[in-house]
DNA sequence: GTAATATAATTAACATTGTTAATTATATTT
DNA sequence: AAATATAATTAACAATGTTAATTATATTAC
């Protein structure tokens, strides 16, 4: 019975294609059960043979959603010098892409996972992403002395906590107001902590 | 007819401190216009008599919730060492306050305010408020140089953003897992931050 | 190849919440 | 005390998530 599955997974995709199309497109607060079904060419009714329920289709979403991620960031950085200045390409790049899809922030780091589910998985993916995403330049960086293992630690946390809360303040309050502060905000913040180590601050 | 004007007030009070109290005990989600009506002793249809819209209500309570805020702050950190170590102190206490509140860190933070409203200035009082809780004392830094001006608008900004974020993961995506783990994380973070600039590190 | 049965998809229905309209109760004014 | 204005309540509607009942489709047994 392989059929079977095959075909399950194929309405998943569906569905989730949907999904993500909507996500990108219209923006979270266009999602519901029936635009989405609509979307996908079905009734609302038939989504629910395939996911228990809204939530659960929607985080399913994630996991694309940083693997699009991480090749648009890695394209874009793969001719900076490696260490601490490609560590805050990344970091940039990583900023950037949330504010071209602020949905995606959202589902990432605002929306509330379900509330009786076993999401850990998908929490534990969400905060550990800009680590993976720099973590080769990490090693790079200890393996080549530019910085100790316990600092780099912490700033790792750091920059992790930055970045998240600077898109919080201008995605849910517009603070700062347009996206070139906001982008001249991000660099200054990024040089000063990065600085010590070494990045160049253009 | 200054007696109406003291009645609506009063009506505005009933509903706010509804809200406040189920804010506090069951939460965000708890809340509804039923709910807020039913704890303050009114039919839901009476609160659009005073209150545009359930949002606008909501966001009533910021300010509120901001007193109450700072004086358990103000209280808490008296006895600290004025300057930098009183900023740590200051900052703890306001991370502190709003993970003893999580509903509250919500309704500042993640709660988008009306989409079309004219709420920045609830925006801005947001962004700024551990800015104000602190700003005696970074005067006081810059008077005594211990830091210059330049260097001392940067960290505030990394200051709220960073405790923003930890915020953000911790409450969101309850990540580090329990609350002595996060507290441990926070004064890690904090002294990193700070220790260049003479906090003593406890 | 067709009848019986299992599976999938759809429509109907219900619950919750925000909001507005219609109605009733209360207060104010003449 | 009657007429009117104001405030409060109930009724009603719309949007959304979810489940139940029904219909359509595919699979299997003969």
């Amino acid at each position: 019975m392989k059929n079977k599955e095959i075909q399950e997974q194929r309405m998943k995709g569906y569905f989730m294609q949907a999904t993500k199309e909507l996500l990108k497109g219209e923006g979270l607060r266009s999602i519901n059960v029936r635009s989405i079904a609509d979307q996908a060419g079905y009734s609302y009714a038939t989504l629910y043979n395939y996911f228990r329920d809204v939530k659960e289709l929607v985080f399913l979403c994630v996991t694309d959603f940083q693997e699009e991620c991480t090749a648009e960031i890695m394209q874009k950085v793969e001719k900076t010098p490696r260490g601490i200045e490609r560590i805050r390409a990344i970091t940039k790049a990583y900023i950037g892409y949330f504010v071209q899809y602020p949905s995606v922030f959202n589902l990432f780091f605002i929306e509330k996972l379900g509330d009786l589910g076993q999401k850990q998985p998908a929490a534990s993916l969400i905060f550990t992403f800009l680590d993976r995403l720099c973590a080769s330049e990490w090693e790079y960086c200890i393996e080549n002395s530019i910085i100790d293992e316990n600092p780099a630690s912490l700033l790792k946390q750091e920059l992790n906590f930055v970045s998240c809360g600077m898109l919080l303040f201008y995605m849910n309050r517009i603070q700062p107001a347009g996206y070139i502060e906001f982008m001249g905000m991000v660099d200054l913040q990024l040089n000063s902590i990065l600085a010590r180590y070494g990045a160049a601050t253009t």
